[in-house]
DNA sequence: CAGCACTCGGGTAATTAGGGGT
DNA sequence: AATGTCCTAATTACCCGAGTGC
């Protein structure tokens, strides 16, 4: 039914993204808890992460120096 | 384009909210109920939620401690 | 009035978090 | 320093039938 999509950004699980890289989740939960990668925590603290980012880096796009 | 809403504050319903945080709607209700999540019923029961409160957690800006 | 998608409940598997150790 | 594995506790996801929203 879809009304609207109030700015809804793609997220993924830690299982998606640790598939993706064919790595544990553990790992993931790792590189964002180490800043590698952005983690947006829902409301019970588990972990998604943006879709986009994991793409970028997967296709081989640094990161973001944010030093 | 919303035509006249008198002092109308913007509500999500459970599906958004929960496609906005990648998880499941039951998930958002519980929410609902531990109180981490502020809900405005319909006459029949069903849950709605403030936009605004819902945008400022997925940010990461802490929810105003009505408490 | 009828119909369909969504939400409400509860219950039970599957993930995840976190620390610790290899 | 980085990754995979073992453990427990917590959170989340999918199952059902019935009611609500539009």
């Amino acid at each position: 039914m879809q009304s609207r999509t109030p700015e809804a950004e793609p997220l993924l699980t830690p299982a998606e993204v640790a598939s993706m890289f064919r790595v544990d989740p553990k790992t993931v939960t790792r590189w964002a808890k180490s800043g590698k990668l952005t983690s947006i925590r829902t409301l019970g603290g588990h972990r998604r992460y943006r879709e986009a980012e994991v793409r970028g880096l997967l296709t081989g796009i640094p990161a973001q120096r944010a030093n």
